[in-house]
Formats: structure tokens, C-alpha cells, sequence
DNA sequence: CTGAAAGCGCTTACAG
DNA sequence: CTGAAAGCGCTTACAG
């Protein structure tokens, strides 16, 4: 079935079966129902290449993640569960749309030459960019050429390089100050802190430690600054250490994967959480719920990330979204005397 | 840049281009040489919406999730960890082929339906199912729509109405008898049962349970056999009862997941795993490394799962493949005197 | 071995 | 408000 055929079924012609089909608003209502009333009964779907060559795009959404090779590095790309989370949240936005989404990994930063291709055939409607580390070249090329892409946490909104992409980012560093004032407000000031990587939320939960010792008059002992590299192997080993040479009373993990690193070598040392050391974390994983730590830690929404990012995508004007961190609370972190 | 570009570029036709681009045999070595240098020389690739339109399809696949509203069951489609490691090796190997993958959740029976279009319009190479019930009905009617899609434990090889559609199986009800004869060896008789949901590979995983009882005249004891449906809460709940009504020295979950929900009530009533009761599990998700057990379980290869699931699609003859499951020996059973 | 031409199923100025 | 026609960029019988 196809429009010739819904166009003699109807007693039209092609343009007005198609003029229906795209809502166009210079076709009366009753040539609207009559044409659609069969385009129901044959259930009729226009194809889309069909539609892409005459000019339109497909209804398709590209989430392209970054899954670069990393010695010992797991839960990344799309088995990372923060990512897998986004990609169900997404799938689910972009359906309410009538959109499907493909996923792509890129493993070598060539890679993301090819994607352009995608664009400029108009195989894909949009992409969304996700996971990268700062200053990934290829990526920013292909980001300076205006296709219809949003990145997420990559570009600072006020980088005038960037200043014609669509950007979401997270308030990592405000959320970071709070929560590590609300550690400080319980008493400590013993604060150890696993790094992350060359991410942009990395960077911008580190400067939250730091501004906050700053305020608050707490020199920073570079010895209790540790780089995870968002490794759970690493932090074990860097805490497991730590330990034996510093005294600290917390720890502030710039994800969970770390605070979960951490929390076993404490208890390989016998420490309790938190009534020995206090432990918060990063991102509200999923899977916390499998393990024995109740863990203090930010939550992203998913969810509202999904919204925000599809809403861009499709916005002619917007240019940016900012998605709201939330501290959860749990039973981590101790009052000191 | 398009065909006609190239071809002029090049002094042949279009129809020479497009039979280099497609790799057709009847043209001279000199001939394809100097086309694909100019095809090289401006990084020229076919736009896809034309091919399709003109008879191929896109190279893209969609794997389409089961992703149904179900009350208080988590872990469900794509962020199920057992999805979405076999999507991260299904992206890998497609990529191989030069195929992209688009991902597609179900929420609803007659969403299946809508899915047709696709195949017919040609937007998909083919289709990869995952995740249904047995008797989806709307699924079962696209699959006798014979397109090229690939069903994953979801259909019986030996079923003659499905004899059309390719297969991808594992051998679930062996490794379960098998993995029962281990604990039967280790000197276990008394051994619930914690029962998965309506897919294929749970009544498989059943039917082997019940199959190695007979095998070894050990009387099936009903209140053993609890209905888990793959929920976490409810594997907890029922073992919390079962621990106050009945004796029982090990225990069989269907999945991983259901196991850590058992192994939660037996903490509660200070109960030891292996010491006091033995558990052994399914699927060896990835987070296991994130709890406290070390459990044993079943082990399916997502990368040799995806990898027979690419084969197959592109296969012209090849009707199924069987993936081999393995049990992976951990600390969580004991052996009896 | 190669090119001219038809055709895939839409969209969209253009003319009326 | 509506239709005839051109055009999107390929592929593929067909003819030579």
C-alpha cells in the first residue's frame, strides 16, 4: 500500500495524500477525514526512505556512547549501568514521538568521523552524544559542522567554540559543594576524595571538594586526593593504602563504582561505615541495592536527562538544559562529636 | 557528493559506480581501481535511504525487547544487566558488518504489530526478539510473516509452525539437570525450587529441576517449588517463609537475581551460605561482584550469543543455533556427609 | 563489460 | 484548496 493507492481509494492525488499525512494545515477538514478514514482502514504507513529522499529525515534518533577500550576499566559504554538506564529512558521519550533510536559505540575516535555520513544522508533525524572525555577532538570537529545533535555533559554553555551545539549538563559542582558542606557540617574535615576521569562532570564534582575546603578554612592535604579513574579495583587498592598512611574520617567517591571499591577494602581492614569512616558516592546506581551499603549519594534522574535531551532535539531555539542533582541521603555518613 | 559525481570524476556511468560500490563481479579490476579511488579520494558513501529505496535495505538492525509493565518487577528490558550486555555485543558485532542497531522496547502486545511496517518499508535488514513470554500472540503472527528476523528463546526448533523463522536457543534444560546432578552429587535432596516466569528458558530451566529428581528417585516435595516469578522481593519473602515450614539444604533459583533475593532471607534468619544452606543460581549477571556471594551459577556467553544471532541474520539457509551454557563453580555449595 | 533509462515512493514548489 | 510534474539518489533489467 502506498500513496498512489490511498490517493485513487480516496478520490485524491498523491500531493493531498500526502499533505494529510504531514498535517498540513491547507487541506479542509472534510478532504482530511476522508483521506485519513483510509489511510486507517488500510492501515498505510508512508516508507520512510521514500520520505528521506524527498527531503525529510527518518524517525530515527542516534545515541552515540563512547566505549573506548580502557585497561581494566569495566561498566563502560552501554553495560555501564548509568548509560544503559539513559538508553531505556530515551527509547521511551523518543517513542512518545513516534521516534526509534540506534545505538552506536564508538571505540577509537576515527570513529566518529564515519558518523557524519549518517547526518548528511539523513539517515538519522538527531544524535545524542554521550560519554567522552574532554577535549575528544573528532568529536568536537563533528560537533563545530550544526548537525542536529545534543551532547550531554561535554561542552561548558558558555565555551563560544560550542556556542551553535545543543548542550545538557548536570549541576555537578553546585551538588558536589552541598554535599561536601554537609559532610563538614557533621564534623569532618578529614576528607578523602577518589578522583574520577577526564570527564567534565569529573572535573566539576572535583573543584565542588575543593571550593568547599576553600570556604570552610580546610587545608587540603594532597595526600587524601586519590586517582580512581572510576575504577572499583583502584580504589580498593588506593584506600586499602590510604589507611596505613593517613588519618581521615571520610570519604567522598565521585561515583559509586568507587565507593564501592572503597567500602571493601574498609572492610578488609575491619573499618565500619560509617562509624569508622563515612562514605558518600555518586550517581545512585541501580545495583546499590545488591550490596550491603546503604550508601549517601546523588541521583541523577534519568529520566528528566531523557526529557530534557529530546526535548532539545527537537527545539528549534533552545539551546541548553540543565538537569537538577539530588542528594539521597542514607546511612553513611556519621555526626562526629 | 553523489553518484553522478563520482561517476563524472571518474569518465563511467552511474550504474558503474553503483556496481563497484556494490562489489558486482563484472567489472574489470582497472576498471574498479580508478573508481574507488575517486570513491576514496572524496570519502563517497551511498545514501541509504536511496538504496533502500531502490530495492536494498538500510543496514540497520533492530533488536525489539520485551519491555512489559509487570508490578513490581525491576530489572526489566533494557535495563535488565542480561540485556543490556547482549545489546553491547550485539552493537559490536554488527559494527563488523558495517550494521548499525536500533533498539526497540514492547510495552504492550499489540505494539508488535506496529513493528511489520518496518520490515515491509524495508528501514530494518532484520529483527532480533528478545525477552517475550511464551504465546505472545502478536509476536507469533510476525513471525510467520516470514522476515528476516531472529527469535531468541522463544520458539522450539522442533515446533512445525515456526519452522520458518530462525532460532537462537540454549540448552538451558540440560545445564539444569546437570547442574542439579551437582548438587545431588554433593549429597542434597531437599532442594527448592525458585521458579522463573512464562519465557521458554524458565520452563526449561524447570523441567530440568524436576527431570534430575526423577532421574535419582528423589520424591518432588510441592512446597519446595515456589513461584519467584524472576522478583527479587518476592524470592526473599518466600524463603522467609519456606525457612519456618519446611527443611530444605539447598536451593535452585532460576536467576541470579532471584538468588540474591534468597540469599537475603537467609542473612536475616543467620543462615550460611554454603555452611547452612547451599544456593546456586542462573545467568552469572555482572554484579554479583558487587555482593557478598560468591555464587555458583550458569554462564551464557552474551558475545557467543550475539555473535550466532548476527550469523544467522545474515544467513541465507541456516535455520538455528544452540548456545552452550556453563556452570560456573563458585563457593555456594556444600558437600554433605 | 557498460551505459541509458525506468522505477522505487515520497515531497514540494508551481500553476491554477 | 488541489493536482501535474519534477526531483531526491540510488539499483537493475535491458540492450548493445
Amino acid at each position: 500500500m502506498n500513496s498512489n493507492e490511498i490517493a485513487k481509494l480516496a478520490n485524491v492525488s498523491r500531493s493531498t495524500v500526502s499533505r494529510v499525512v504531514n498535517n498540513y494545515s491547507n487541506v479542509p477538514e472534510s478532504t482530511r477525514k476522508k483521506v485519513q478514514a483510509i489511510i486507517d482502514k488500510y492501515g498505510y504507513t508512508p516508507s520512510s526512505s521514500a520520505r528521506t529522499l524527498a527531503g525529510k529525515s527518518n524517525n530515527i534518533i542516534a545515541l552515540v556512547i563512547a566505549d573506548m577500550v580502557e585497561p581494566n576499566r569495566k561498566w563502560v559504554g552501554i553495560e555501564s549501568p548509568y548509560y544503559s538506564r539513559f538508553l531505556a529512558k530515551l527509547v521511551k521519550e523518543a517513542k512518545k514521538r513516534d521516534y526509534l533510536v540506534l545505538v552506536q559505540t564508538i571505540s577509537k575516535e576515527e570513529e566518529c568521523l564515519n558518523l557524519a555520513q549518517h547526518f548528511e544522508n539523513r539517515l538519522v533525524f538527531g544524535g545524542i552524544f554521550i560519554g567522552f572525555k574532554a577535549n575528544t577532538y573528532t568529536l568536537d570537529e563533528l560537533a563545530k559542522k550544526n548537525f542536529n545533535a545534543v551532547f550531554i555533559d561535554q561542552y561548558d554553555v558558555s565555551n563560544k567554540e560550542f556556542e551553535h551545539t545543543k548542550i545538557v549538563n548536570c549541576n555537578d559542582y553546585e551538588i558536589s559543594l552541598k554535599l561536601m558542606q554537609y559532610l563538614i557540617d557533621n564534623g569532618h574535615k578529614d576528607i578523602a576524595f577518589l578522583k574520577g576521569d577526564d570527564r567534565m562532570s569529573a572535573h566539576k564534582r572535583y573543584a565542588g571538594y575543593l571550593k568547599a575546603l576553600e570556604i570552610n578554612n580546610i587545608k587540603v592535604n594532597q595526600n587524601l586526593i586519590l586517582e580512581g579513574n572510576f575504577r572499583r579495583d583502584k580504589a580498593y587498592e588506593l584506600i586499602d593504602k590510604l589507611i596505613d598512611n593517613e588519618n581521615f574520617t571520610a570519604i567522598f567517591a565521585s561515583n559509586d563504582v568507587l565507593a564501592l571499591g572503597a567500602f571493601e577494602a574498609l572492610k578488609k581492614h575491619n573499618l565500619k561505615v560509617p562509624d569508622d569512616v563515612s562514605l558518600v558516592g555518586f550517581d545512585n546506581i541501580r545495583f546499590l541495592e545488591f550490596s550491603d551499603l546503604e550508601l549517601t549519594t546523588v541521583n541523577v534522574s534519568m529520566q528528566e536527562m531523557a526529557k530534557h535531551t529530546i526535548d532539545l532535539l527537537f527545539s528549534k531555539d533552545e539551546r541548553s538544559r540543565m538537569c537538577n542533582l539530588e542528594i539521597i541521603k542514607r546511612s553513611t555518613v556519621k555526626k562526629l562529636n
